[in-house]
DNA sequence: TATGAATGAGGATTCATTCAT
DNA sequence: AATGAATGAATCCTCATTCAT
């Protein structure tokens, strides 16, 4: 019955581009509907046909980022032989992330910040951050059990390490000179350093 | 004839812990002057005798807590002798500030992403972190040159560490489970191992 | 498939009557923007979306009520054909102008003497002013061409002889009691009496 | 008990300088009570001990410009013989009064306009312009008596007059470059034409 | 007399959302 | 599917006035 079959999709795609667009120019608050609806060039009501509302089309739009994000980062370290090579790949799409998606951490937690149920805004961030501690605590151990690594708290220090790339992603934004492959090299060479250790 | 000579900055404390209380509780979009009326007891009015806006608070009670946060960690460094013992002092520092100042990176992201200019409301930021990173940064290279770390990006690696801090004080508002002294310990533990190494 | 195609004019129009009655009554100050929405039935954000703000609405009052004004008097002289008589005629469209936009006047006045920018609020004022100048003084003008008038310095007369009528137009509104019909033949007498003279 | 007998009307006065400055500059509602204490170097309090609030602030400034430029017009026209000169030096003195108490009349006006009660705002204007009113008139009618004059309707004549020279003072404001003494000379001399003609 | 901190009602404006067409 | 006019609750800020000292 439904003669295109992806205009659907195609105006969803439409719609969560120019939310992106405006959302990372002027924040989650400073953004009207109006905005995106002229960055679209389609009308409010086409928005509201499409999307419950400016949250839901929030969410929708960084459910669609994470996805195209996370895939990049996972196949990253498929690639890869030895368990160092894989956290340095790790590494690398991590400050990708943070150059490609500018603004994205800022935008989160700026959400999160205003939200009026903080609990299930949260929950986006907390379901996110699992399952990319998941993934590289697993580079970990995998590393320890080859014995590549020596024994570690993995799962502790794994947090902290993504916090890392978070935070420098946020830096980024407030500081443009900030040079994010650098700080990485450095960074991944302490810790590599640190995992593998000694006799 | 004063009285009192400090109604004043009595009364902007009061403001500026009423304020406190309500960005931390709601953050800076979802709090309403009126919310920090009631909240001080104090009349509408004397907020706006006291701060010029909405804005004017909030930066003010910014910069009253990094100085109080500065402060403290400083102190910390000093009262430890080596500079493995001062990484680690600081490491705790940075864990109680981000169980102290709950939020505090949080309302700080917020409020750059909805500032109408990012430029200066960045600015803020920047300044902090360069400050921090100074600091941080003098006693990794003291350990250097002293021949107790080796030698290594210090400038670079600071900066990453750091963010981690950030990052995990922004973890541990959306996932209350984390365990940030056992974070703490595994990621110190893993970068003095780093930075120690050896033979 | 438009119904109506001047849902919008109808609207405006709608919208600068209720505000027209207010502005009368209460002056430009002492009107609130709710007792535009209340007395024109509709909804704050309606204004809202067919006027910029207050400020914005006023000017596009005064603006329509101008060009209503405007073709009025202007009619008023092409059929009359001495020259005496098209003063007669002025005066007469004048006086009527006074009675009709009761407060007219006065509303300008008070808008132009609370303008952030009383530069360009003037313009709204002098732009009206000279243009009436100029059609006057034409009338004059063209009457000494005509051996009906005497030599006068027709731009500097023109100016006071308006000026009266706006002076008697706010006159009239806080001495409702004056009688401008009298004293516009009174005074257009005395004028053409001085302007035909003598031998 | 008074030590000082003259600290009460120095300080009125300091005070009624200080509004007509801020009144002229920014107009009634455009200025605050906060600037005419900044601008008379007193404090809030100060002005409230002399003066009830703003509107009886602005009055009492009003009445006390009337009285200057009143003293003025009057002693005017007794210093000339001829009718006719008096009526030019009635001109005069209002082009001086439109020169002098720049913006009176729009303060004024916008006074009135934004008066709760409206009614007993008029009544300042209605009572000023009586008495000049019955000032002028004198004069004209003492011309008709003495047969410097024709016969005319001097009553509503006089109004027109000294409205244009209330129009020409608010045309002033907003025109500076409106030349007030060519414009009276014309309008004298045709008024005096007007009056004085003969047959 | 003189001060200036404190008050709070009042007002302009925004913007997410709805719904008749 | 698509449009865009209409809605009105929500919010920041101003400023005349008061009063304890």
């Amino acid at each position: 019955m439904s003669s295109k079959p992806d205009v659907k999709s195609e105006r969803q795609a439409q719609i969560i581009q120019a939310a992106l667009t405006c959302f990372s120019r002027n924040g989650y608050n400073n953004t009207t509907m109006d905005d995106i609806v002229a960055e679209s060039g389609l009308s409010k009501g086409t928005l509201y046909w499409y999307f419950k509302g400016k949250q839901d089309l929030f969410v929708s739009m960084i459910n669609s980022l994470i996805t195209e994000i996370g895939d990049q980062a996972l196949t990253a370290i498929e690639q890869q032989a030895s368990s160092p090579d894989k956290v340095r790949a790790l590494g690398a799409a991590f400050i990708r992330f943070g150059e490609l998606a500018d603004g994205f951490v800022t935008l989160m937690a700026e959400f999160w910040a205003q939200s009026e149920d903080r609990e299930s805004a949260g929950q986006l961030w907390a379901g996110l951050l699992r399952e990319y501690h998941r993934a590289v605590t697993a580079v970990i151990e995998e590393g320890i059990n080859t014995g590549e690594f020596r024994q570690v708290d993995a799962a502790q220090l794994v947090w902290a390490a993504i916090a890392a790339y978070d935070g420098l992603a946020f830096y980024k934004t407030v500081m443009p000179e900030l040079e994010l492959e650098r700080v990485n090299q450095a960074f991944v060479d302490a810790l590599l350093e640190g995992l593998q250790a000694t006799e």
